[in-house]
DNA sequence: CGAAACGTTGACCGTTTTCAATTACAGTGG
DNA sequence: CCACTGTAATTGAAAACGGTCAACGTTTCG
């Protein structure tokens, strides 16, 4: 699961919509890129099929977000994306955004800008996750949050445990300690760091 | 510790080089984001301190490869950067770069696939580090090397265990396992995954 | 209102880490 | 060319951390 925190970014001019049922499959991995969406209403979850079968989560884009984002330069989906309830999305063709973008370096500058902030995000995640144990690692992702000035997280503490590559259980665990060690306070589901030692 | 994988990119258009002495760092984390460098000869590695003073690897940018390509958009650098061996950079002012890329559409058309493409890197990784346990983590990661076409892997396997998130006698021992039961064959450094069963 | 997902907590077990000791290798300087 | 120093690669044994299973109350969403 991906931070999906942020940085909304507007450069789909939309020529359609669509509309799916809970269960029902936007695109698969493997089939080419035509078009590009966003999420009106409605949540649509990505994952990958391992060979085995097994499948697992990648991201889930809400309204307002684009899906597979990543996938705006690639051929082909590398990943399948299923609505997870009544969805609508809206399109635009890939190569008329492409070509609308050629044409206006503005939006193209801001459209890097935003790649390489998520190319951060990503790659923050990835350092976090090098550090052990899971209660040094839950501390530096709250620092982290807190120092860049995210809003407080009103996402399932499940959502967080996957980026932080933790079961659900050892998470809630570890708030449970450090909530109890006066380190951290919660209020519904907003975690507030305490001030430093 | 990224996958430096494939993508070179051209966009820099240098005015200027810069010799490290092994050791020497070419800028610290805070600094001010005034030039974009790429790696000429030698190696730079990308690193931040946590706040108790540990030292996390982020990256090694080696010969014709970009240094904190991340950064290109930021203002502050994130991390710091260390010459590993007498390094040779060239660099462009950021002002510079960005100005005639707005000028550009083409070459920024190019920077925004390049970012893409690093960003489903990185998040192909991210993907990866939710596989468990780890012998499957790592059978998933051959494998994903494999399909991209990627070329063997000479680094030491201790960095493929930073990228895998493991320890390196973890990964060690993996490897013979997985080479006694004729999964693998190692020839040197390099991994070879063998035909499907 | 009902079903599905979330949150919480306990106990147990397995994977991975850590520590330690040893061998192999590569680069450096005499 | 060779000893010398630091990193890489192995392998063993013990301990710890975190995952899994289970059971249950709570909230959310359809």
């Amino acid at each position: 699961m991906q931070p999906n925190d942020d940085p909304p970014i507007d450069v789909l001019r939309p020529s359609g919509r669509r509309t799916l049922r809970p269960g029902e499959m936007l695109f698969a991995s493997g089939d080419e890129v035509e078009c590009v969406y966003r999420v009106v209403r409605g949540r649509v979850r990505l994952e990958r099929c391992l060979l085995d079968g097994r499948v697992v989560g990648v991201q889930t884009a809400r309204a307002g977000e684009l899906v597979a984002e990543g996938s705006l330069f690639a051929d082909r989906f590398h990943c399948d994306a299923v609505a997870e309830t009544r969805t609508v999305v809206e399109l635009e063709r890939r190569s008329a955004l492409l070509e609308r973008l050629s044409a206006d370096p503005r939006s193209l500058l801001g459209l890097c800008e935003w790649l390489s902030r998520r190319l951060r995000a990503a790659r923050r995640l990835l350092e976090i996750r090098n550090v052990r144990p899971a209660r040094e690692r839950l501390l530096r992702y709250l620092e982290m949050r807190a120092d860049l000035g995210d809003p407080p997280d009103d996402r399932p503490a499940r959502r967080i445990a996957d980026e932080l590559g933790l079961a659900p259980e050892t998470l809630y665990r570890l708030l449970a300690d450090l909530e109890a060690e006066g380190r951290i306070s919660r209020s519904g589901r907003a975690i507030r760091l305490a001030a430093r030692s």
